[in-house]
DNA sequence: TAGTTGACCGGAA
DNA sequence: ATTCCGGCCAACT
């Protein structure tokens, strides 16, 4: 548990409704550009209720991974809070 | 302490 | 457009 975890998941937290980041950004913003990878590893082990990482999703725009549920959880999430 | 893993990214073939 | 490869950093074993 590093302080770059703990700003990687104030960030997530922020995320409003509606909004979506990808992992690159919230690293970007934790102070560690281009660790886009130890924010998904974070979450994998560290998903908080508190924090919202089905916002989270890929540079690409794809959906990504998930653990709660799978991605298509997730996909239909975003559907019905992106969209609207 | 060192090595492996993974919800990723970007460039090359 | 898809597939392959190296790099990046935190967490786990």
């Amino acid at each position: 548990m590093t302080e770059f975890t703990k700003k990687v998941l104030a960030i997530v937290r922020k995320i409003k409704k509606g909004k979506t980041m990808t992992y690159k950004q919230v690293a970007d913003m934790a102070g560690s550009p281009g660790s886009a990878r130890a924010v998904g590893s974070i979450m994998k082990k560290n998903y908080d209720l508190t924090v919202s990482c089905h916002r989270v999703i890929k540079s690409d725009g794809t959906v990504g991974d998930y653990n709660r549920g799978g991605s298509e959880m997730k996909k239909k999430l975003l559907e019905e809070e992106k969209i609207r």
